[in-house]
RNA sequence: CGGGGUGUAGCGCAGCCUGGUUAGCGCACCAGUUUUGGGAACUGGGGGUCGUUGGUUCAAAUCCAAUCACCCCGACCA
């Protein structure tokens, strides 16, 4: 490619709204142009770096003998309805409708999709086990759309999906998967690190589960890492406990004590001069049980957080949100004095952290304006309710072995599930055993986000001057960078040496454009290219050229005769 | 959805408060000359429904209202 063809341009300045490198460099070296909100078009360059993983990702996935098929962008309600999902996942599908009135949406993920495929060919155990995988685009109406390609609303996607006649076969794919998905990420030059994470919607509870993260400060997730026990998880489902806990003992009966306007846990754990932690943390959500509106109060000590997540797992509530004004009024309780005791309300679920002992004595809410009550214990004051895990894990906290643990962040870039029979068996798609008898398949589903890990890798490897693109991924390997066009001998060798570039094979560009050198030379390192061969005034002189690696900054003066041999057998 | 903010040339911004010539600046773009080892210099040039609609006014980028878009902070996910 000659950078004069190269329909491309490219920036001193960054964009105001790009406030992370990968999504500022991918703008600055016209890799990205935003269209809209989380929108983004891919220039010529990009459309090579997504090629290039795309090829990455194929060649991992055929020798784990996984096929690839391609499912419509667009798919139809009946679909998500036999899942219960067209409601379940709510506004982050977007829905709409054709000429005929007929609903459809854009495929935010394809599990439906794939086992409506499957149901129509799978007949016996004997076409088992099978992974069938697609890279194309999904579209999810992110809540929030944000950082480029991080978070974008319409994004490339790889995503795959396996049935098993049994568990083994299902973990033996998994484990390929796990590993396929490793040398992928390798591959593309990231460092990713395996992390224990929740199923969400997507699965049902208690199934194998893993997110890929790249490890980054910029990440949007929250990883707890025990190194002593090996393991680590997202803070979503990370069950971790506090190092120690004072309690207070009871000292006799419940008593209503005023508290004025002091509403949030700092200021009543000031007004009473008593610990944070001898104070209970109530809050409301409401979701949605079996179509119905359903709530909760979730209760924790009051220097902790309530984990929505953890809410949903533990009550089987979708969709929980923090209930609102409104909500309270109708429960009939009052904002900023919610508390558990004579909540005689039937349709409150009240679920209290472990971490809250049975018997200890603790200050709540009183949900009567202006008041809270002393000395409550759990045990006796409060008629029903669930103890589990259900608080953020936090800095200092302890394994539940009382290791220490870290906090850090990441990017998550895959993401493997088990998802047990609940797709086969909601879309009917059975098999029959080797009895005769009709089974529901076990799945697997495993996504990478391929327009994120690109962004990680940029996010991971780029330095001051801009990107640093791994051999594998960038889009060209080597720039050829005649320091004066205008001098024919410079631009002949360039042209030869391009040419022969070419009939070897190799991932070329030269740029032929008549600009000064410093513009050549900040352009190819803000592009990334992994290679420059640089040819200057000494090549006249001498014949020689000068190599240089983007990554290292190391430069080495070779002859222009044998440097393309010597980075083809990589001699250097 | 809630809270905050911004819309002026492809990008980054000034002008708005205090209404009044032809709406400016830097980068980018076009032509020419001179340059060429780290985003060159000079000369000349092109590009704007000032987000949109309505209102106030002799007069609106500027004041008012509505609306749309985008961005930032919180609950979602590859």
């Amino acid at each position: 490619m000659k950078y004069s063809q190269l329909f491309i341009q490219t920036f001193k300045e960054t964009p105001v709204d790009a406030q992370i490198i990968s999504h500022q460099l991918l703008h600055r070296a016209g890799f990205i142009q935003k269209s809209g909100a989380g929108l983004y078009n891919y220039s010529p360059l990009m459309v090579k770096v997504i090629q290039n993983a795309m090829t990455i990702i194929r060649e991992e996935l055929s020798k784990i003998n996984a096929l690839e098929v391609s499912l419509s962008l667009a798919t139809p309600a009946e679909l998500w309805k036999e899942s219960n999902r067209w409601e379940e996942l709510g506004d982050l599908m977007i829905q709409f409708k054709d000429r005929l009135d007929r609903d459809l949406c854009l495929s935010p993920t394809n599990e439906e999709a794939v086992v409506d495929y499957f149901r129509k060919v799978a007949k016996s155990y004997k076409q088992l086990p099978v992974n069938l995988f697609q890279i194309n685009t999904k579209f999810r109406d992110e809540i929030r759309p944000r950082f480029g390609l991080m978070r974008a609303r319409e994004f490339a996607m790889k995503d795959a999906y396996s049935f098993h006649v049994d568990k083994t076969c299902l973990d033996n794919t998994y484990t390929a998967m796990f590993d396929a998905y490793s040398r992928i990420f390798e591959r593309m030059g990231l460092n990713v690190m395996a992390v224990e994470a929740d199923g969400g919607a997507m699965a049902d509870s208690g199934a194998k589960t893993h997110e890929f993260h790249v490890l980054a400060d910029t990440g949007e997730d929250e990883l707890i890492v025990c190194k002593e026990e090996g393991w680590a998880a997202n803070s979503e489902m990370a069950q971790t406990k506090r190092p120690d806990i004072t309690y207070n003992d009871l000292q006799g009966p419940i008593e209503l004590v005023e508290t004025k306007n002091n509403h949030t846990i700092q200021e009543l754990s000031l007004f009473l001069n008593e610990k944070e932690s001898h104070c209970l943390k109530s809050v409301v959500l409401k979701g949605k049980k079996e179509h119905k509106q359903a709530y909760i109060m979730a209760c924790c000590l009051g220097d902790d957080e309530i984990n929505i997540s953890k809410c949903m797992k533990h009550s089987a509530i979708t969709q929980l949100e923090c209930a609102n004004e409104d909500d309270l009024d109708t429960l009939g309780l009052t904002k900023g004095v919610v508390g558990p005791v004579k909540l005689d309300h039937k349709e409150i679920h009240i679920i209290i952290d472990s971490h809250v002992k049975e018997e200890a004595s603790f200050i709540v809410g009183s949900n009567k304006k202006g008041f809270h009550i002393k000395n409550v214990t759990i045990k006796r004051d409060i008629a029903t309710y669930q103890q589990a895990d259900i608080r953020m894990a936090k800095a200092h906290d302890v394994s539940m072995n009382g290791n220490s643990i870290d906090l850090c962040r990441g990017i998550e870039v895959g993401h493997i599930f088990q998802l047990g029979d609940k797709y086969t068996k909601a879309l009917k798609a059975s098999v029959l055993d080797h009895h005769g008898k009709s089974l529901y398949p076990l799945m697997g589903c495993y996504g990478i986000g391929v327009g994120r890990a690109i962004a990680a890798v940029v996010e991971q490897l780029a330095d001051e001057n801009g990107i640093v693109w791994p051999k594998a991924l960038a889009p060209f390997y080597i720039a050829i960078i005649p320091l004066k066009s205008k001098d024919e001998i410079i631009a002949n060798a360039a042209q030869r040496l391009y040419e022969k570039a070419q009939g070897m094979g190799m991932n070329v560009i030269v740029d032929d454009r008549h600009v000064s050198p410093g513009f050549k030379f900040k352009d190819a390192d803000l592009m990334g290219f992994p290679i420059q061969i640089i040819i200057g005034e000494t090549f006249k002189e001498e014949e020689s050229v000068e190599v240089r690696w983007r990554q290292s900054g190391k430069k080495e003066k070779v002859n222009m005769h044998d440097c393309l041999k010597k980075l083809k057998e990589e001699r250097f």
